[in-house]
DNA sequence: GCGTATTCCATTTTT
DNA sequence: TGGAATACGC
């Protein structure tokens, strides 16, 4: 079969556009993978060599999915080409260009609880108060002027920003700025915003030996996700694209409508400006949905139509009514978990879906906790992406840390983690003295402590035979890094650490986890040596150094992990979901406050954070194929506090037709109260009430003891006391039909008195 | 210098 | 609520 066959007129448009700019406005689920995919492949077919092509993806994930589909119709070619994320590609690239930046090669790359952690030595050290100067904000702040391509130069002379910082009470922050910079130097380390500020560097800087090499090595590039790049990535492109001559083969794919990394740095600017940069530009919209129903996809045009400022497109499907959909009213976070969860057994019995097609999205990942309690208790299978990572956590980090400190011991962060731990007798306040030396020096703490014999430190002769002991250490694993592969290096450095002894005298389940953990960062380690990988192509040479390995984690993610490996209900924040889709999505927490975030409603620029929040909601809403439920609690906690919440204004923008009933009863009366039984009562029972009776709440001062009412799911059932003040009055009832006796909160509750 | 108790603090999303 | 910085006793 062709792999042409079966696209619609405007995809094929799309795959088949030869030579010049282009860009593809997909909306959700118009199969803009596939355009991507098919493009490619026929770009080779027609004699493009693969390794002429750079496609830059979101996550790592996309990528390889997408050269697996790409190998299907052009076979192992796929495997050449340069396919990842900006991050992952730029890395790659650096590895061999970074020492005409003055960095290593095999420069460390740091994560962001590495950056926190040097940003408040930095702080701390400059006399500055840690609670005005959060290492939070800092890091968000430079991270946003790297973003912007400003150095730490050019922020210092910038006025606007200098007052900004002046009036949110943190004049220094182009100090601290110029300070980290110097820091990573030393350390031979770039954060995640370098991998493109440095890129971007290594361009403007070197224009004739290594831009001009780039220029002709890719001749076609492909961006996926367009909207969610910052200017900094769309001026790299610029410098590999925009030149006399150039045959400006840049296909971009994006939809501005899911641009939902402002927060970031990312702006849609870049899609709303592409045909100014780029004159000449052909443009495809992809408008028909191939994934949902029409009341999903009416919905998310309903939302989406309340924005400003945006590419004017109208999804549609062709794929019927389909169900409508439904709103869940909690009182409780607690209680919309046990709802949700039913709801999923209902679609498992009624709907014959399994666990892998249903997803529970969140606005945060604190949201999963419930979720996952109310499953375990209904023995659903499920799986939690994003919140810690495998790589965020304590004993995996420490090993990393050896590891990158065998890699490069000039790694600052690293080198503090582990040099002492297991306890070996170097303290605070030595590494202290230390720091204080290298910073002074300008010089790397590992250097220093090389040359510790050459200060006079107060360091005590037997904490110096410690670090000595230490360094000797690290010396023997560096000959071993020279010798073996990655894995026999990190077994030998686990084995000679001792870190499993230390992990083992801790005889807790937990501490038996996390020798399990360490173990199976062993066996990755091994997977990776073993493998035959494309992934890990560096300049068409496979790398399976210790270097190469560790530059890999550093930017794998939860979302790279497969998700489809087991029959399990996915949990995910609505971030992480984009690019998925289910046949039955959960939307939850639709509180105001929550969705749209409280950070977003009180923001300086709130419209704009509002519209962002809503494009979020827009993405999550279009995941789902059939079936979509939103939910909301009334109350839930938050900070170990009940907080009340509204339901989200989002609810009220999408038409009521597209319904089973109206979302939002009365404005102020807060919802009806469904307390979901308990598991072991049987929820598929039919409820008492038939179906579509509607319960008309009476008073609250109707509900007496000894009064018979009828409740919404329980059924009809008697009262028997009454507890509580006036407001928050709670009735004891004992309901019929095995359902048992309840205490119900008359305030949440819809109650009708019957005789 | 080490280990534990205590207090304190924050929570938006992630490459 | 719970993880992380800090204080305190050894």
């Amino acid at each position: 079969m062709n792999y042409l066959d079966g696209l619609n007129a405007m995809q094929l448009k799309a795959v088949t556009h030869k030579e010049g700019p282009l860009l593809v406005i997909a909306g959700p689920g118009s199969g803009k993978t596939r355009v991507l995919t098919m493009r490619i492949a026929h770009l080779i077919d027609s004699g493009v060599a693969p390794w002429e092509i750079l496609t830059l993806t979101f996550t790592n994930k996309a990528a390889k999915e997408m050269k697996e589909r790409i190998s299907k119709v052009v076979g192992n070619a796929a495997n050449q080409i340069w396919a990842g994320t900006f991050h992952s590609i730029f890395a790659k690239i650096l590895r061999v260009e970074a020492p005409k930046l003055g960095f290593p090669s095999n420069f460390s790359i740091y994560d962001p609880s590495d950056v926190k952690s040097a940003l408040s030595e930095i702080i701390k050290s400059q006399g500055m108060d840690i609670k005005t100067y959060t290492p939070n904000d800092i890091y968000h702040k430079i991270s946003m002027a790297k973003n912007l391509i400003i150095n730490p130069e050019k922020y210092a002379s910038d006025g606007e920003r200098l007052l900004k910082d002046k009036q949110d009470g943190m004049p220094y922050i182009y100090k601290i700025y110029d300070l980290y910079v110097k820091k990573l130097q030393r350390s031979g380390a770039m954060d995640f915003d370098d991998l493109l500020f440095q890129m971007h560097r290594l361009f403007k800087e070197n224009p004739d030996q290594v831009l001009e090499k780039y220029r002709k090595k890719f001749k076609y590039i492909l961006v996926d996700e367009f909207q969610d790049t910052n200017s900094l990535q769309s001026e790299i492109i610029k410098f590999l694209t925009k030149f006399p001559e150039s045959p400006q083969n840049i296909c971009v794919v994006g939809d501005d409508a899911q641009s939902i990394y402002a927060f970031r740095g990312a702006t849609i600017q870049n899609i709303l400006n592409f045909e100014r940069d780029y004159p000449g530009l052909t443009i495809y919209k992809l408008e028909q949905n191939y994934r949902s129903t029409h009341h999903i996809v009416q919905a998310a045009n309903d939302v989406i139509a309340k924005n400003n400022r945006q590419i004017r497109k109208v999804i549609f499907t062709e794929k019927g009514v389909g169900e409508p959909i439904q709103v869940l009213k909690a009182s409780s976070d607690n209680e919309e978990s046990r709802m949700v969860v039913s709801k999923i057994m209902e679609l498992k019995l009624r709907n014959h879906l399994s666990n892998q097609d249903i997803a529970i999205l969140y606005r945060v990942n604190a949201q999963s906790r419930v979720f996952e309690e109310s499953l375990k208790n209904m023995r659903i299978a499920y799986r939690i992406f994003g919140g810690t990572s495998f790589y965020e956590r304590k004993e995996i980090k420490d090993v990393v840390s050896y590891l990158r400190v065998v890699a490069n011991p000039d790694d600052e962060e690293a080198l503090k983690r582990i040099v002492n731990y297991p306890t070996r007798g170097i303290g605070d306040t030595s590494i202290a003295k230390l720091s204080e030396i290298a910073e002074k020096n300008a010089l790397s703490l590992w250097n220093i402590m090389m040359k510790m014999n050459h200060f006079d430190l107060g360091i005590s002769a037997r904490t110096q035979k410690s670090i000595q002991d230490f360094i000797n250490m690290i010396h023997v694993f560096q000959r071993w890094a020279q010798e073996f592969d990655a894995y026999e290096v990190a077994r030998r450095v686990v084995k000679s650490t001792e870190i499993i002894e230390d992990l083992n005298k801790e005889k807790t389940p937990e501490a038996q986890g996390r020798v399990e953990n360490v173990q199976e960062l062993l066996d990755g380690i091994k997977t990776f040596t073993e493998e035959d990988n494309a992934e890990f192509i560096v300049t068409e040479i496979q790398d399976k150094s210790l270097s190469s390995y560790l530059q890999n984690i550093a930017l794998v993610t939860d979302a790279d992990k497969d998700q489809n490996d087991q029959d399990t209900v996915k949990l995910m924040s609505v971030h992480a979901a984009k690019g998925l889709e289910f046949k039955a999505v959960f939307v939850t927490g639709m509180e105001e406050n929550l969705f749209p975030s409280q950070m977003a409603i009180r923001s300086v620029d709130s419209r704009s954070a509002i519209d962002e929040e809503r494009r979020l909601f827009y993405v999550a809403i279009t995941r789902a194929e059939h079936h979509l439920y939103l939910s909301y609690a009334s109350s839930r906690y938050r900070f170990g506090k009940m907080q009340y919440n509204s339901s989200s204004r989002f609810l009220e923008e999408i038409s009521e037709n597209c319904f089973d009933q109206i979302p939002i009863s009365t404005k102020s009366v807060v919802t009806g109260a469904k307390l979901g039984p308990k598991p072991a009562v049987g929820l598929h029972k039919p409820a008492t009430l038939p179906q579509g009776v509607e319960i008309k709440a009476s008073p609250v001062q109707m509900i007496l003891p000894g009064v018979f009412v009828l409740h919404e799911r329980f059924g009809k059932g008697k009262v028997l006391q009454l507890d509580g003040k006036i407001d928050n009055k709670v009735a004891t009832i004992i309901f019929e039909a095995g359902v048992g006796e309840k205490k119900i909160m008359l305030k949440f509750a819809k109650l009708q008195v019957v005789d």
